[in-house]
DNA sequence: TCTGGGGTCCTAGGACCC
DNA sequence: TCTGGGGTCCTAGGACCC
């Protein structure tokens, strides 16, 4: 806990919807709610218009659907957040080289490192700057929390929200905290609140009462000691720019159970496949391979082996795989598999290949052998991307001997909330599809709201189009150059 | 229309070693 | 020889976060 307020906590304010609000003008003042729309999908963010209809995060997608029929129901666009995310990312950089990405919409700024603020008042001017440049430079508004502390400054951005900022002055914090819910500290979750509620805590003063040795015991040693340190406002955790990854998995939640073992075990081996993809995209190889499978009654379960040695070979990760489900009975039906890697290292085989290879080279003066390239491993990457964008869904690809245009069905290219144009109107979105017809309406970020045309799903003059930007001119980075990158 | 996908950290037991 | 004590690795599960 430092004694001035130099820790600023930066949170997006309803980032998925506020970014396709602002990209699709006829939607800015209404319920949007952005998440999977298969089946089995849930909410990944809901407007502040949705919100009111009682609509949150993580809800299953159906009762969103009976809470706010009216509402716009869109597909996730990643590569376009994280576009939006990279210029948000690069303001905070220039306030301080102590920048810790939480996720695309979310980052703790050490100020005082960045030698922009030392004070109550210099950090709150910057806090100010920042909002103004975020809102100039991408269009969104986002909330700061700013405090001497990591988890205050955190509590701060929350209580700000929406499009505000709170500073927490050092020395003021147990007053504001104490009354309050413990849910309000970071880490405790539904179970942890529920644990400590049936043992008649419920605020953050009554865990200090409770006192260390209670908690210790209640919740074990390291959750016990953190939760009655965070309580007292003790937090002392630094800002750290650069965190290594730890585990890379890929999973896939089907919209009917799995009950073929076959066809388990093909997509498993696909899995083991587009993970091994990421791994590679990331310049990593791993030594514990971890099979995940839910079971129809959600049950989950997993299994994993490590090897010798970290790998990032395809074969020897499918057939780990492979191995792993060999453990587990599937009778009753599959809804989820995942495949992960662990134990990462910071190498990549091919390096160990060249390392090995250049050895045998200097000792023979002999040839070298030929090295298999990381672009394999890129392009699954980006091409698991662009299905997740297009609202891919696993189980409509039920059979491998479909013909390759049958096994991407118009759904998915598209998907409601997709960019596309038109040779003869313009750039506009997916509203809706279905029965051979698409819905667009046109317009772009920058345009009065659009009319809605319709068309057959193969008309020639419709293509998927990239996200225009948000703010045309004045922005930075991907936008500049008039366009987000390709998913 | 009942429950996503990608991560992190912690615990606990057993194996194994000194 | 009725039972040590740590440390580390592996496995499985669970809580939590966005």
């Amino acid at each position: 806990m430092r004694a001035a307020p130099t820790i600023l906590h930066l949170d997006m304010d309803a980032f998925f919807a506020a970014a396709e609000q602002a990209s699709k003008p006829s939607l800015r003042g209404k319920p949007v709610v952005v998440g999977g729309l298969g089946p089995r999908g849930v909410v990944a963010t809901a407007s502040y218009e949705a919100r009111r209809f009682g609509i949150h995060s993580a809800m299953p997608m159906g009762q969103a659907r009976r809470l706010a029929p009216n509402a716009a129901y869109l597909v996730p666009r990643f590569t376009f957040y994280r576009a939006i995310s990279g210029q948000v990312m690069e303001l905070l950089g220039r306030l301080s080289p102590l920048v810790e990405p939480l996720s695309l919409d979310e980052a703790f700024v050490d100020l005082e490192a960045g030698g922009v603020a030392d004070d109550s008042a210099g950090a709150r001017a910057a806090g100010e700057r920042l909002r103004r440049d975020i809102l100039a430079t991408t269009g969104l508004s986002g909330s700061v929390g700013l405090a001497g502390s990591k988890m205050l400054a955190k509590i701060a951005s929350e209580e700000a929200k929406p499009d505000g900022l709170l500073l927490i002055e050092p020395g003021t914090e147990r007053e504001l905290i104490g009354p309050r819910s413990v849910r309000i500290i970071p880490g405790v979750g539904p179970a942890t609140g529920e644990h400590l509620r049936r043992a008649g805590i419920v605020t953050v003063d009554e865990v200090v009462e409770a006192g260390q040795d209670e908690l210790v015991r209640l919740l074990g040693r390291a959750h016990g000691t953190s939760l009655y340190a965070m309580a007292l406002g003790r937090d002392d955790r630094p800002v750290v720019a650069e965190r290594d990854a730890k585990s890379v998995s890929v999973e896939d939640t089907f919209d009917v159970d799995l009950h073929d073992r076959l066809r388990i075990r093909l997509e498993v081996e696909r899995l083991a496949e587009r993970c091994v993809g990421r791994l590679r995209g990331s310049g990593h190889s791993g030594r514990t391979i971890v099979l995940k499978v839910r079971r129809y009654d959600f049950s989950t379960l997993t299994r994993s082996e490590t090897l010798r040695g970290p790998t990032d070979d395809p074969v020897v990760v499918r057939e780990a795989a492979a191995r792993l489900l060999d453990l587990v009975d599937t009778t009753g039906g599959v809804r989820l598999l995942g495949v992960g890697v662990s134990g990462l290292a910071d190498y990549t085989q091919e390096d160990l290949f060249a390392q090995a290879e250049a050895q045998a080279g200097a000792l023979a003066g002999g040839a070298v052998g030929t090295l298999t390239g990381v672009p394999a491993g890129a392009r699954a990457e980006a091409q698991a991307e662009a299905e997740a964008d297009t609202g891919a869904r696993p189980s409509e690809e039920p059979a491998a001997v479909l013909p390759e245009a049958a096994s991407r069905p118009a759904e998915r290219r598209w998907a409601p909330g997709n960019d596309v144009r038109h040779t003869v109107y313009g750039p506009g979105w997916v509203q809706g599809s279905g029965v051979g017809r698409v819905t667009v309406r046109f317009e772009e970020p920058g345009s009065a709201p659009g009319r809605v045309r319709t068309f057959a799903v193969d008309d020639p003059e419709l293509e998927p189009a990239d996200p225009l930007p948000l703010v045309p001119g004045g922005a930075t980075g991907a936008a500049s150059q008039g366009r987000y990158p390709a998913p």
